[in-house]
DNA sequence: AAATATTGTTTCTTTGTGAAACAATAGTAA
DNA sequence: TTACTATTGTTTCACAAAGAAACAATATTT
């Protein structure tokens, strides 16, 4: 991993919330870093020849091994308090670079990111900059660096109120799946127990969903239908 | 007007979008910049001593003569077409400033901020590098620099999906208003009419209107209410 | 005192929501 | 084959919310 310092926008990085959900709990991206018992979001900065967007999809790709993921821009963080000069001096004295002076070292202006995928789909690999790299219970985070925790906080705030409108964009779910499946995701989400019946009037009525054959699962049941989210849902 | 360009994030600014309504339409806040015939939005840069929420003030405070204000952060614009070297250029040379190369003429990531207010209250003042400070009617914006059209829209777009939660932090209104003035805010900003007895229940119904007198204003007819905003509507 | 314009409230209908009951069905066990 | 069970799909019912219209109240003018 190259780092030419003067190619980034200075004082400027972004933070990324990945939330991973399979079938139960909703999880986060945490990542450690080297000699430092530091907590963190994955984050980065921007080239000066990259868009924003693409400088947050790059450079998670590089430091989780996370690819191809719908992102979303919930709110930029600015106050004053944002810096941690030894916590930075000290990655990069991992790093094997010693600098004394440097934007690093300063305060950042921060885009924060969040993302929402199926977390048995991916394998997330630390960077270079990282001894690891975990998934964590939403419920049960470490204490972050700055001001993570408030970050992820308001992130899912945002997730919560625009699930209906962003679901479709989150490549969560497999292609298909069961009605259950689906309220097992909201419920993780929004942290409470749903409705059955009116759950499934509501998610039917929205008519973002395609009913496919059905899935006999080898339960003594009735079988449960197939759903799939339409491509051109208007 | 100082302007030690080292002093300020490089390659960040904002921009704001400032609503304007007084009983009938809404209006928007544009600066037009000396010798450019260029139309853009109040923006500035962050110094580095100061905080993004705190610069946005700042900056729009000496740019409008528009001080304590609510402003709502909305989106980062981050896509790299966002410079405009020439237009820059032109605007430092008003100013006697003659530079080669600069972050000034770069690509910028900008912070987008929106208020709402009477712009009856507020009388505008251009600073140094504007021509021009006026209200248009968001009907008949001119073209804008750069992407500043796409912000104004999006900034509407926020506004209009929380405006229930928003009204009460911005201070559009006189102290005292009626119920048909508030209706005309909620019809200028949604653009669309609403029920008038529907409009009452609902208002009522949030619990943030506290009723005081009635005005009597010299018409021929039932003289209404006024109310004002309860100070904690909890 | 009648007329008029506007506001505040009520009523009626329609629509949406939450909880429960009912119906269907895939397997298991007798 | 026939009960039995667990789970799913649908319907029903009570209630709340929303939209439209009617009705009632009241300043002012004629």
């Amino acid at each position: 991993m190259t780092f030419e310092l003067d190619d980034y926008i200075p004082n400027l990085s972004y933070d990324s919330v990945i939330f991973g959900f399979s079938g139960e709990k909703l999880k986060i991206l945490i990542l450690e870093y080297h000699n430092t018992e530091t907590f963190a979001l994955p984050g980065g900065f921007v080239r000066m020849d990259e868009s924003l967007d693409n400088a947050v999809k790059r450079g998670l790709s590089e430091r989780t091994g996370i690819d191809k993921i719908y992102l979303e821009q919930f709110h930029t963080f600015g106050s004053l308090e944002r810096s941690n000069p030894a916590v930075m001096r000290k990655i990069f004295e991992g790093q094997g670079i010693f600098l004394n002076d440097h934007w690093m070292f300063g305060r950042f202006i921060s885009v924060g990111y969040y993302a929402l995928i199926n977390y048995e789909t991916v394998t997330p690999k630390p960077d270079a900059l990282s001894d690891s790299i975990d998934w964590y219970d939403y419920d049960s985070l470490p204490e972050l660096m700055q001001d993570h925790n408030l970050i992820v906080a308001k992130a899912l705030e945002h997730l919560r109120t625009h699930l209906d409108q962003k679901l479709l964009s989150f490549n969560l779910l497999p292609e298909l799946f069961t009605m259950k499946d689906l309220q097992q995701v909201y419920e993780a989400i929004l942290g409470e127990t749903q409705n059955r019946a009116n759950f499934q009037r509501k998610m039917l009525g929205l008519g973002i969903l395609e009913r496919h054959e059905k899935l006999y699962s080898g339960g003594s049941h009735k079988a449960p239908f197939l759903y799939s989210f339409r491509k051109r849902p208007f």
